[in-house]
DNA sequence: GGCGAAATGTTAGAGACTAACATTTTCGCT
DNA sequence: AGCGAAAATGTTAGTCTCTAACATTTCGCC
């Protein structure tokens, strides 16, 4: 990360990854599947699952999915740390680093989708609830790491989520 | 496109596609910037932004973008061709070219949210609004590229546009 | 100390892409 | 037709990510 930050992404090589780390450039493959991996990882998925799967069945699955987002990451103890940060606007300036967060969005989308299939909603509309609340959660938090503008990160994500919804809805009916 | 689909496109080098046109290699990477490149060429992203900023500025900007795409599907003329199907389920079969979907949608995005700040909309929430609408709309697509139902693809997009607005919300309060 | 397993290294190679430079093809113009 | 400039294409050599096969070292445990 240091040399990513440092000279750019691109620029760095396994090779320099490898000899900064003291290892071969093969045992770096075997801790990390590709050089993009480095830079992602999130274990966040389940705790979201969860919590989608637990609000109101009788609630339209837009709504469930957005509750539950809201409140996984209100769950999300304290700030972002330093690192995140950096890795976050690492990815932001990187145009194929920003699509290679979706491979961990689909994820997180095929885990949703389950929770909200296993009670009775349909496929389609569990996949265009899940896809439209993680885009624009995944808008908030790119836009967060490129125009800082110092709103927290937590609180950006909460008026992301209350902009897909009712409150979101009827904010702007009355300007 | 015949050699992917035939063979898959991780097993197709871009020496064979280069040999099947009967050009170099070289000529190939001036045509075409990178291998993934032969699977995404949509134009369509103009038209879809002048429809946005045509909606009613009353409305919130959710509202706006929704309206704005799903009167871009509806103007694409008839179905999608025999191609373009294929293509897109090449892309839903593959993961990394499933990513690659978000580097073409950054364009339309970025194009949207230029379209509403235009009118008076906030930067984050014409980026939410934006970021929500496309993230619906390409669930739903790959979606349709991967468990195929009969349903006509213009069709699944205008559910899935309306699963996301009003009537969405509304048509499962009373089940 | 010694044994098996895990971690690491070496080497060779495929495949995407780039840069520099040479060659051919095309095309407007006389 | 024929000339010359410009565009298209080719050749070669190289970098970089990533893989496979196989050798070597390190480590935990008895």
């Amino acid at each position: 990360m240091a040399l990513f930050v440092q000279q750019g992404f691109d620029e760095t090589t396994v090779a320099q990854i490898a000899e900064a780390a003291g290892v071969s450039q093969m045992t770096f493959f075997r801790y990390f599947p590709t050089k993009d991996a480095v830079v992602f990882d999130d274990p966040y998925d389940p705790v979201i699952a969860d919590l989608v799967a637990a609000q109101d069945p009788g609630l339209p699955a837009m709504e469930r999915v957005r509750l539950g987002l809201l409140g996984a990451w209100n769950s999300v103890p304290d700030a972002v740390d330093d690192a995140t940060r950096e890795k976050i606007r690492l990815i932001a300036g990187h145009t194929r680093l920003t699509a290679g967060i979706w491979e961990n969005n689909r994820r997180t989308e095929d885990l949703i989708v389950e929770a909200l299939t296993g009670t009775g909603v349909g496929r389609v509309e569990a996949r265009v609830a899940a896809g439209a609340c993680l885009g624009g959660l995944t808008a908030a938090l790119l836009d967060w790491a490129s125009e800082p503008d110092g709103q927290e990160l937590r609180e950006r994500m909460s008026t992301a989520l209350d902009l897909m919804g009712e409150s979101g809805r009827t904010a702007r009916r009355n300007r």
